[in-house]
DNA sequence: CGACCATTTGATATGGATCAAGCGATGTGG
DNA sequence: CCACATCGCTTGATCCATATCAAATGGTCG
């Protein structure tokens, strides 16, 4: 098969600067409130690791601008895209003492990054912090379950779901910008860039889409996507 | 595609049963030391659903004996199924209100029912069982990302990730006893039961396997197994 | 024994992968 | 400011893994 993207052991190799850049202390007395309180917000460029899968998961973290990529890469070299995350969705949140997944930087971002043993201790006494933890490990897994749902579908089925998932993330419903690239979009769908970049000009020849730029997308028929949805 | 199932909304559409035989009234003394310890197990027989998607969520299951999956019908009616649940596993937890997945019992089985409400509710006073819950919740988190890295391979990876992965979860480690039919198997990896049967023949030409009888599997060389599952 | 259902096996079709080329945008050095 | 390299994307031609269609086999239960 291979149709994920060929690792070459090479690029963006960029070793996770958080470790050699510690976070300010966090304000343990904001917790109850806000987790969002807590540290600076810290920069990684385009294509930086945030953290590497098998890592020590000691920190979670929250994107504020840019987006963050999720992945993991099997003993031959393709490489499976978990999640995109975008402003204000939280990742890296594991149970296990390390992360499943490696992050990535797809563009330049800034990330909140939380110390986890702060959060987990406190999580111990107070309970409202205890179900946020639970909420958020819950919204990743219907996430996935999603994920999975699309992964069984046909090229068109899973660009339509794709489409119709990021615009409902971000604001403006109709104009979706992209900050990821075609082989991201191919390694999340589990498709070639070829196939995506196909269905992308099938949907646009029904009229569906417009694809003004390659990163760029309108929804032109949401019904039609929808019915693809399935 | 349509590689899975088609349900023609017919069999096994037994109305769930435990809403009709309340369940005994938990042991609420008995919560912070042990789930198990609550109602007593309530048996399904083959085919027979446990809950349904879009269900409201009010309890949660424990397999005590026989097996359960989990599954989901698309609009054509292709099914997917999520998850294999043997005994001793927990099933149904959800943090929203309903069900994502419905459930059936594969054989005639007996299935420990407990109330969520009164497990969340504890949750708020004892964090030992929000713990629980949350640990519990990261574990199908996990479950369903590997299952997302089974679906982006090739046939022979998934059918051997699947006979690893039951292998792994049944007592007797090279002797598989499988409750499920090919169907639910095909359903689960996104492929055909034509296919799975073909990929196992291929298996036992291989000599990685060996298939006594339809249901019964023994892994004979592991080695090569975990090689296909790269 | 015969009906039924699950599974296997065979023949063929097809959606998406692979291999290959072209194209547009962006950036760099002369 | 232009020539040219590079990169991301699109488009075309062909191939192949798995789906689909079809039939045979085998096991189970009345």
């Amino acid at each position: 098969m291979l149709t994920q993207t060929m690792i070459h052991r090479s690029s963006s190799r960029h070793t996770a600067s958080h470790v050699a850049h510690p976070v300010p202390a966090a304000n343990l007395h904001s917790f109850g409130t806000s987790i969002e309180l807590m540290g600076a917000p810290m920069p990684f460029s385009r294509n930086a690791e945030i953290y590497g899968e098998n890592e020590p998961a000691e920190y979670l973290y929250k994107v504020v601008t840019g987006s963050v990529r999720t992945y993991k890469v099997l003993n031959d070299g393709r490489r499976q895209i978990g999640a995109f995350y975008l402003a204000g969705d939280v990742f890296g949140l594991e149970v296990g003492d390390e992360h499943t997944f490696s992050a990535e930087a797809i563009v330049n971002s800034k990330v909140l990054v939380i110390k986890r043993s702060a959060l987990v201790n406190l999580a111990t006494r107070d309970n409202e912090t205890a179900r946020k933890l639970w909420t958020m490990t819950a919204g990743e897994l219907q996430r996935v379950q999603a994920h999975i749902l699309l992964l069984i579908k046909t090229a068109q089925e899973r660009v339509a779901g794709f489409l119709l998932e990021m615009s409902a993330r971000v604001p403006m419903g109709n104009e979706i910008d992209l900050p990821m690239s075609r082989q991201d979009i191919a390694d999340y769908l589990g498709l070639t860039i070829e196939t995506v970049s196909r269905t992308l000009t099938q949907l646009e020849n029904i009229a569906a889409i417009a694809v003004p730029s390659s990163r760029r997308i309108v929804l032109r028929n949401r019904a039609a996507l929808n019915r693809l949805n399935a």
